[in-house]
Order: C-alpha cells, then sequence, then structure tokens
DNA sequence: CTGTTAGCGCATTCAT
DNA sequence: ATGAATGCGCTAACAG
C-alpha cells in the first residue's frame, strides 16, 4: 500500500531529531513551544499517529485486556462484555474478544494467542472454568498462561489453579427465588435446565435445595430435570414434566433461555404462566422483559459484575493488592410470570 | 511479574545463536536435526512463546482484523460477528472487536486505535456507514483511515468514500415479504419500524413502496410509522396504530426486534397473532422462531454475509483484485406469524 | 548448516 | 532545549 510515515520522517520534514519529535508525542518531557507547533503541524499534515505496536514492545505493555467466553450470541455474555469493554476503556484499556465457540480447543489456541499478542491481562468467562471436576491439563495449561499474565475468572473457577475470582452470588439469588415461590404459597416446585457437571447449574441446584429444605417444602425427584441451557433444553424438559400426572405449580429454571422454552411450551399446552403454573429464570437478560408474560429473573449486576472483574484484573497488572474471591449481590426482577398459588 | 524469556535466553541455553532458535521457530529454513531438537527441548522447558508484537513490527502485518459496530448485544451483530470471526480465524486472522454504542466519538477513537494497532483490515458495520446524508467530516476520516488500511463497509456506503461492500439484499427481501402478503390475500399492510436517514430503514421502505405499487396496493400514510429498531419501538408504534379506525390487516416491520415489540402489543390488546393480524420481521435473529407464535422474517443469510466480508478484506489486504460490491441474497423465513385473510 | 548484523518504530538515557 | 545512541524481541540477509 503506501509507505508507513514514522517520527523519523517527520524529524527529517521538521529539521528536528527523532527524539524531539517523541516528545512533543508523549508530551513527557519540555519542548520549546516554536519547535514544538512546527512538529505538530507536520503531524497533522501527514495525519501521523504512531505505532502502537512499538511503543508496547518497548513499554512491555500493551493497554490490551483480553476476554474469553464460550460465545458472544448469549445475552448474558454480550452484555457483560460491553459493561467490561466501557468500563475498560474508561481507564485506558482496549478488549480483545475471543469466543471459543465452547471449544476447549479454540479456548487454548485464544488463550496463547493473547499471550503471544501480550496483552497486560485476561478475563475468563465460562468454558473450562465453569466445570465442577477440574480438567487438569487444562488446569495446568492454565498456570502456565498466570505465570506470564494475570487472568481472572467470572463465575468460575478451576481446582489448583490460584487466581483471583469474581463472582455472582448465585446462592443467593436462587435462595431469594425460592422464599419468593414459597411466599406465594408454592409448594410442588421443579426445577428445570442446566448440566450436571457444569458448576453454574450444581451451584444452583445445591442452592434450590438447601432452600426447599429450608422452607420445609419436598422436593420430587421427577421435577428435577437437567439437559442443557438452551430455549431449546427448556422445551423439550417442560414437555418431559408435563408426561407426569403429578405437576409442580411452580418451575425454576437455570437461566432465562431455559424459561423461555419452558413458557412457551407451556403455552403450546394450553398452560397459562402465571395463572396455571408460575414461572422464573435466571440472568435477567434484556428479553427477559420483554419475552411474554414478562419473566421474573434474577438479575446478575452486569455492571457491577463486569466492573469489578476490569478492576481487580487492573490492581493486579499493577502488581497491587486485590480481593481473592469478590461476590456480586444479585437482584430479584419480580415480573409476571409468577403469582400467588390459588387453591 | 517475570522476566520475559527472549530468543536470545534460549539460544544461550542451547549453545546456539538467537537466529537459530528463530528458525526452528518460523521453519522456514533447514536445521540440522540434533540442534533443532536441542532448542525445542528449551523452548519445551521454559515454555517459550515468540513476542507477536516484536514479529509484527517487523513484518509489518498483525493477522489483526479489527471489526467495528454499533452494539454487540443486538443478535444481528453478535450472530454476524460470531460468523466474521469463525471465518477470519480459520484464515489465521485474529479478530479484534469494537462496540461503539453508537457514538460517533467512540466510533472515531476505536478507529484510529485500530490503525495505531497495525491491524491488516478494518470490518465496519453499522453507524456513520448506515447514513443517509453522509457526514462530511465523518467520510473525510473514513478516508484517511483507508489511506493506511483497507477497510471493508456490511450494510452501508458512504458518499465520497470509494471502498468495498458487502450487502444483504435487503430490497429483494421486503418484496419478498409483500408479494408473501399478497398471496396470503393482505391489502392493508402496514409498515412499521426504522428512522428516517437510517439507510437499513430507507432501503427497505422504499422497497416496501416499490413492491405495494407492483402489487397495485394501496399506500395508506398512516400505516407508515418510524421511530426506531428496538422491541420497544415496536411496541409503541403498534400502540400508535391500533388508535386508527381503519387498522391494516398485515404489519412490515423493518426488524424482528420492532416485530416482538408490535406482537406483544397486539397481544395486550387481545388481537392474535396471527389469526387478527399478520406480523413479518426482517434479520431472522435466533429468537424469531422462539418468539411466538414463531416470527416470519427474511434471514440475513449471516454465514455467507460474514464469510464474504471476512474474504473481500483479505484480498484487500493481500493486493488482490475484489468484486466492489457484493450483495447477498435473502431467504424467506415462513413462520407462524402470518396467515391467509379470512374474508 | 549456523553465526553475525541490521532494522522494524519508538522512547529514554546521556550528552551537549 | 535538543541530538545521538541504545534497546525492546524478532527475522532476514549475508557471511562463513
Amino acid at each position: 500500500m503506501k509507505k508507513n510515515i514514522t517520527i523519523y520522517d517527520i524529524a527529517k520534514e521538521a529539521n528536528v531529531s527523532p527524539a524531539t519529535v517523541s516528545r512533543v508525542l508523549t508530551g513527557n518531557e519540555r519542548v520549546k513551544p516554536i519547535t514544538k507547533e512546527k512538529v505538530l503541524a507536520i503531524i497533522e499534515k501527514y495525519n501521523f499517529r504512531p505505532n502502537s505496536l512499538a511503543r508496547s514492545l518497548l513499554f512491555k505493555q500493551s493497554k490490551m485486556i483480553g476476554i474469553i467466553l464460550p460465545d458472544i450470541n448469549h445475552p448474558f455474555f454480550s452484555t457483560l462484555v460491553l459493561k467490561i469493554e466501557a468500563h475498560a476503556l474508561s481507564l485506558g484499556y482496549t478488549t480483545f474478544l475471543c469466543n471459543s465457540m465452547n471449544d476447549e480447543q479454540i479456548e487454548s489456541t485464544y488463550l496463547h494467542n493473547l499471550v503471544d499478542k501480550q496483552v497486560d491481562g485476561i478475563i475468563f468467562l465460562g468454558g473450562r472454568i465453569n466445570q465442577v471436576e477440574t480438567n487438569h491439563a487444562l488446569a495446568e495449561e492454565m498456570n502456565q498462561i498466570m505465570d506470564r499474565v494475570p487472568v481472572v475468572f467470572v463465575n468460575g473457577e478451576m481446582e489448583g489453579v490460584d487466581t483471583h475470582i469474581v463472582q455472582t452470588d448465585e446462592i443467593d439469588g436462587i435462595t431469594k427465588v425460592v422464599d419468593l415461590l414459597n411466599n406465594l404459597n408454592h409448594q410442588k416446585i421443579a426445577f428445570l435446565g442446566g448440566e450436571s457437571g457444569i458448576s453454574s447449574h450444581e451451584l444452583k441446584y445445591n442452592a434450590f435445595q438447601h432452600a426447599m429444605k429450608n422452607n420445609q417444602l419436598p422436593l420430587n425427584p421427577d421435577w428435577i430435570l437437567a439437559e442443557g441451557f438452551e430455549i431449546a433444553s427448556g422445551e423439550a424438559l417442560a414437555s418431559q414434566l408435563l408426561t407426569l400426572k403429578n405437576r409442580p405449580t411452580a418451575i425454576v429454571c437455570v437461566n432465562d433461555f431455559v424459561a423461555i422454552g419452558v413458557i412457551k411450551t407451556l403455552e403450546k399446552f394450553d398452560l397459562k404462566v402465571p395463572e396455571d403454573i408460575s414461572v422464573v429464570g435466571f440472568d435477567d437478560i434484556y428479553l427477559a422483559k420483554d419475552f411474554p408474560p414478562g419473566i421474573t429473573s434474577v438479575s446478575q449486576n452486569y455492571d457491577q459484575l463486569g466492573r469489578t472483574a476490569v478492576d481487580v484484573l487492573i490492581k493486579r497488572i499493577n502488581n497491587e493488592l486485590a480481593e481473592k474471591k469478590i461476590t456480586v449481590p444479585t437482584r430479584l426482577m419480580v415480573r409476571n410470570s409468577c403469582q400467588q398459588l390459588r387453591e
């Protein structure tokens, strides 16, 4: 294309040394106003911008933060990423987004890619850090990465990997949900969705069991069905649930997608939500309020979650101390998908 | 943190020159197997990985592609980005995502940021390239960017900016929609959503007018309402439409979000979709099939759109010829939100 | 087959 | 206040 213009070119045309150009660029040292004007004019003229690769090479910092996540297409992630990006940008960092498409291989590739590109830190969401049984090889890899660049986990952890964690208080979230349903007189409550071995499911499921016991509500194994986090999962699970003679009066879903699938299926079977059956989701994706009848859900506090992750990471980057594990509170968003049980 | 390990460290420990290490790294030149083994062992031992910043500086290519878009939170963009990223990755490029949050200022910041970071090319979606009235200053800026790095526009263009464009055949998409409704005997058809001055609206609106005329259907100005691309826009517009005594029997929406808002509102007014009124969307976001009753929509062929954009850009990066403007066909996804008009 | 050297673009010493 | 020299980590010439 076109020859790259450098500070040398600017210097030559301005009859100064490259060092002087560099000085006006950074503003770190004094330059005589006249000289400065002259240099600035040439810079303007050629629309010159310094090569940030060269800078990064010199400074050993790129001002880039890598983000690894399973799937940007999921509202939970896209919303969170947006918050992370905005906050990072306000702090002078650019973010580098990597979709692993839930593939451990791609995850590894990106992880190394980011290190190669000299990102200053990495925020890791979902994927391998979301597995209850830590895969040893993956943990090992993670540790190697952390030898080079600080990493923050969001909503996950790995056995044998000692890093900083920012997490949603999923347990408290589910507890609030069960309490709500209990207050609405529901006793027959189902828990649908998720996948055994995935911590964002296990955490919630355990919290569900606890909360049910605490409220002295019966746990019916027939009403505990796990089979994914997608809309289709919700549809499949609801269909399965409806084959039972003894049906629950309320359904807690592992996330909003599953809740959407469940609601769709219930309506298909001519069961009204919330009149015939109450449904609650989790995540409070932007659709929760727009999907009829408006889904009661647990908000993950995206903004706080994202900001905190960035703040912790940047502290680590600057070798400052940071809390090892920060838990972000949830907020129950009550909408129209559940109501008082009618006798 | 920890001292960065370089090829010099590897070289010293292996008793070879840095050049030799570099050779085994790139594999471009022959190295005696024994030597190679030895070097590889040390690399392995330290888990060494070459600094890609240094490489990029040398090669004057970063193997990075920048993507600028208004909002990753919108399914249209997140889906498209996913396709772009996957294809780019398969071709050895990493993508650098930038959300402008629909702010021209941020858009500019990112644009320059990407150039500074020496991306090899930029894919531009939405934002300034989506305005019918090109803003001169922004076009100027765009041209300056293009002096340094090739740019491909997706679904947009700017007056005075001569670049490569990949676009969805929105006109044909809308035409298909009107033809469909016409075949279902609808004559009273509304067009809702969008924003005057935004090309993704104007294009569709004009196509709508044409198609209506071609089918000899009447255009009722009361049924043409534009006020945004969001779910809330659809709700507002539908409410407005329903105040009329003379109501349409079918509604074409500028996109699926608007369609969702419209359907929500219709149901709220006890109008059944499609029994009482037919609704069609655009984009075929993943929700279209899941939002009751299943929204008939026009698919943008995300995969083809994304791949083509990447392919064109990479051709430009490699100074190969590429078609200046490529139009990607749409596909009508017929679902349950419209039906034959009952007399 | 391998070592030496130079340079990618920049900012920062150390001189002057 | 400014210029010359150096090095960040790497690879491609050029020698040997």
